[in-house]
DNA sequence: CGGTAACATGTTATCCGTAACATTCAAGCG
DNA sequence: CGCTTGAATGTTACGGATAACATGTTACCG
């Protein structure tokens, strides 16, 4: 910068400014520098402007996989409704482990990020510790946390899981299954899980089997895979499986077609997150809407109120919906 | 740092030392330092590191979308193996276009990555001009170009394509349509179509039919709109879809059954680069396997030499392979 | 006991923009 | 003509960690 400064010949703060929408610099300084600057092929360095500033233009998101479609969705709708407002996006996955998000946050944060972007509302002590240590602005979303730590976005995992056990017991199905992944792992699943036991209970159905999976994350391998090992004669003892998700009810799908289970007729069979997938699917899966991409857009939105200053809502409920498809 | 060497009684550069795997800081101090650390909440500033030492840390990588399980699969290779290396990687999604692949490298390069890991072998000249003037570590991959910018871990879509045809030709098919993006949008895609459409006539098949399911990116649904929008007798015209990838694949499966044709009696269905669904339908679909992840590991791999001062590569291919599931 | 190596710690200057304040100059006004 | 005002630019002093060099301290040697 000071080159580019000599060669125009004016003081740096002069090219610092003509880099800025600065409106009190000269057009034609600024035009001068502008030229000169590309001569040279000067680079503006957020690094400094980081550090001299204490703003760094960062905000840390953690997702626990980036190879799921739903949290993948989340994202784009993040990035999409944020371009173009000079922040920058520091992604990280805690591979659905607390421990790795606590390590992961304290990396995060050693980059001094204006806001932090966390997926669920189940953290160690020490990640705790340290956000509000930091006094940093936080949003937790995909749940919506009884104790949240600043702002959330998000619905209820057992209630939108509740929606599914209703229809199921509206058609007439009373033997359900539960697959998913082995307990503890993934805290949202716990809840779907949780959510499907409470409904069963409420509705006065017989206590719902559970199906482990695996340790999460659970995709459609996994239910495929439960599916095949339990056999068509044990299958075909429920009349309803209720999966974790989407891809793991894929799984289940096709494992009982192999097993020469029809669906809907012999058995039911639904997802959750409505994946493209479900939608595509012959037949079509029947899932919750929890309208991932719009998680993502309502927190963008939330971000943007925060950094305007401006009251930004502590808790945003998204609407979550039945959405029925062929296999119910 | 200040407070945290004063409350010690330490100097600060003590205290960076301790921070450091410096064996210079006696042991004790060292403890002493990380206890007082913690008490007062110090987060190690990376900004300021990244500032002085001129060293951000950073590694930039684009990727053509986060929603595509394969790209998330090499990005989780990249990670999981640069994992403790005490880089970060600084992610940004191009959405298949080089105009916004060269605003994105504008903005990532503004935080002095010290590598740049790029998807695919087309930039726009703005952007090879930008790389070319900082001097800095480039690996292009997924592709091979022919006048890469550094570093290149991937294979040919081309050739690996022409594995795709070769088996169709070999198990008697003859009338193939190619399903993907429209012309232009997506360079893999379109290098995945001119393989096919080489290696036909190469070994004197028809021409290929080209049925265009829209803009890149396509996915599962687009696919399927494409194929029951022609309708069962336009369908059934041909005797194999050869399809850009794995989800256009599974879409078109899915629409062939809606359509009541039986695959693979009436039509062949091809897939491209073995996602999960291709392993998990009913029935599994011919794909060829990229080694998506293998990829993110190779480049981690280079990067991990580059970075170690040790002569990396300049070009790593990849194997691919055929794997053959019920679909054809 | 002087000398030296090995270890542990301190001092100083610096990385590059920019906030806050200071200055210059021309124009406009009573 | 003196004064104010606004536009354009300059000056100074940082932000937090660390490279390079300097210093102090202990241990051990011949």
């Amino acid at each position: 910068m000071r080159d580019v400064a000599e060669a125009v010949g004016v003081s740096p703060m002069t090219v610092s400014r003509a880099f800025k929408d600065d409106k009190s610099v000269n057009q034609e300084t600024r035009l001068r520098i502008q030229s000169e600057a590309k001569r040279l092929g000067y680079v503006y360095d957020s690094t400094a402007t980081a550090f001299r500033t204490q703003k760094s233009g960062f905000v840390a998101v953690t997702l626990p996989s980036i190879n799921n479609a739903n949290f993948a969705d989340t994202y784009r709708g993040l990035t999409t409704k944020m371009d173009g407002g000079g922040v920058q996006l520091l992604l990280g996955a805690t591979n659905y482990r607390v421990e790795k998000e606590e390590e992961l946050v304290r990396q995060l944060l050693t980059r001094n990020p204006e806001a932090l972007v966390m997926t669920g509302g189940h953290h160690t002590k020490a990640t705790r510790d340290l956000i509000a240590a930091r006094g940093l602005s936080v949003i937790e979303m995909w749940d919506l946390p009884e104790k949240p730590l600043g702002h959330s976005v998000g619905f209820s995992n057992a209630d939108a899981m509740a929606l599914i056990v209703e229809h199921l017991a509206a058609t007439g199905r009373t033997k359900l299954a539960f697959v998913g992944a082995s307990k503890g792992a993934d805290s949202r699943g716990a809840e779907r899980r949780a959510g499907a036991v409470a409904a069963a209970e409420r509705l006065g159905l017989p206590p719902i089997e559970m199906l482990h999976a695996g340790p999460a994350p659970v995709s459609m391998r996994h239910g495929a895979a439960r599916i095949e090992a339990l056999g068509q004669g044990a299958v075909a003892q429920f009349d309803a499986l209720v999966c974790v998700s989407d891809p793991v009810a894929f799984g289940a799908l096709c494992a009982c077609r192999r097993l020469g289970l029809s669906v809907p007729e012999d058995i039911a069979i639904t997802g959750f997150g409505q994946f493209e997938v479900a939608l595509v699917s012959e037949p079509r899966i029947t899932t919750v809407d929890v309208g991932a991409r719009r998680i993502g857009e309502a927190v963008a939105d939330m971000l943007e109120a925060i950094f305007a200053g401006e009251a930004a809502p502590a808790r945003v409920e998204v609407d979550v919906r039945l959405v029925r498809g062929g296999t119910s």
